[in-house]
DNA sequence: GGTATGGTATACAGAGCTGTCTCGTCGCAG
DNA sequence: CTGCGACGAGACAGCTCTGTATACCATACC
């Protein structure tokens, strides 16, 4: 197939987007609504109405899919909705600090919040070496380089410590939020404004 | 059998006991070290010794082992470890508070370092009214309780408030850990000091 | 000795899981 | 028209999981 480069494919490669697009879009549904140990392949090719072996052309086993999956988590709502959100709400890079937790606020209101999908991802799969943690880890590294990228715009010194304990308050809070606590980022910020 | 009240049966009592001991011990090991949807029934009964029919005439099924696993959780770990250990290192009730990151970062150091188990528990069930799921935020409730009671001695005004945002720091530092942050309980211990 | 009780051993049912295989179909390129 | 490649449908292998059913054993108590 030599990656679709060729002129002569693209044709072929646009109808195998179809069912590839189907797959990613149900397996993203799946995954960061219950979670990638909780969802089977078969529920993922019957919800996204793909034959298995669709899915097994495009991914060579459920571990690859998943980080794919984490991929478009990134794409979809590390960038496009976080940072995103963040960098209209606030104005100054301390307000786009703090303007994330706003953009919190309104996600643990949402009736289908889900949480944190590289959190999740990394504690359920706690064996070390493993593809999805690793992966897991990586995206967590990218939004703290998001952070962190503030926080030098911010002029604040050790910038990277900063990141470290910010991320510390994002973790923190999904998971009082998980635990039920609605309020979980607004009590965030107000720690937040200490730092 | 009447609750082994009875004096004319507590030998068998005591001899049940035995099984269930095990039990209870190989379950604690292998749900707090790799999870409890990690772990399969099959895994505790062959590492416990113990036939599979004596942990159901015990347990009537995972869920209650795992919600058992977590009271015997919050005995080993939060109160005679956790708390054991804040309050014998702290002397003030502000130096104890801080005191649970210097807990938390021997913690973090050592080399079977398992993570929280009531977080990872309520984040792998993620299903609302799931008996393990309860289980988990009232023994999270339990730690913010004794968080709470130490900012009251601190005479700290909203000990309510406070609780919640220095359980959000334990958390997310936690979650830091598993990522791979060996230096999580300092920088928390940090931004700590600021609240 | 009889009996109740708790434990063991083992087989089994029924389901779900990942991953493979085969065959039929459809659309398009040459 | 012909052949090729992507896809669909479904069966299937092999394993693991929870939970049950059955038969046997040891001990303690009457």
């Amino acid at each position: 197939m030599r990656t679709g480069l060729s002129a002569h494919h693209h044709q072929s490669a646009t109808r195998s987007i179809g069912a590839r697009e189907r797959i990613d879009r149900t397996a993203y549904e799946l995954f960061s609504r219950h979670g990638i140990r909780a969802v089977g392949i078969d529920t993922v090719v019957a919800r996204a109405g793909v034959a298995k072996m669709t899915l097994y052309r495009h991914y060579p086993s459920k571990d690859e899919l998943a980080v794919a999956f984490l991929r478009r988590r990134e794409e979809l709502w590390t960038r496009s909705w976080l940072q995103q959100d963040v960098e209209r709400w606030g104005r100054t890079p301390r307000a786009k600090l703090l303007a994330i937790f706003d953009v919190f606020d309104k996600w643990f209101r949402r009736s289908d919040f889900e949480g944190c999908s590289f959190v999740k991802a990394l504690l359920e799969h706690g064996v070390r070496g493993h593809r999805v943690r690793i992966a897991a880890v990586r995206h967590l590294d990218t939004i703290r380089t998001f952070v962190k990228r503030l926080a030098e715009e911010a002029r604040m010194r050790d910038p990277d410590g900063f990141a470290r304990q910010w991320q510390m308050l994002m973790a923190g809070c999904i998971v009082a939020a998980h635990a039920g606590d609605r309020e979980a980022a607004k009590r965030a910020k107000k720690a937040g404004r200490l730092l």
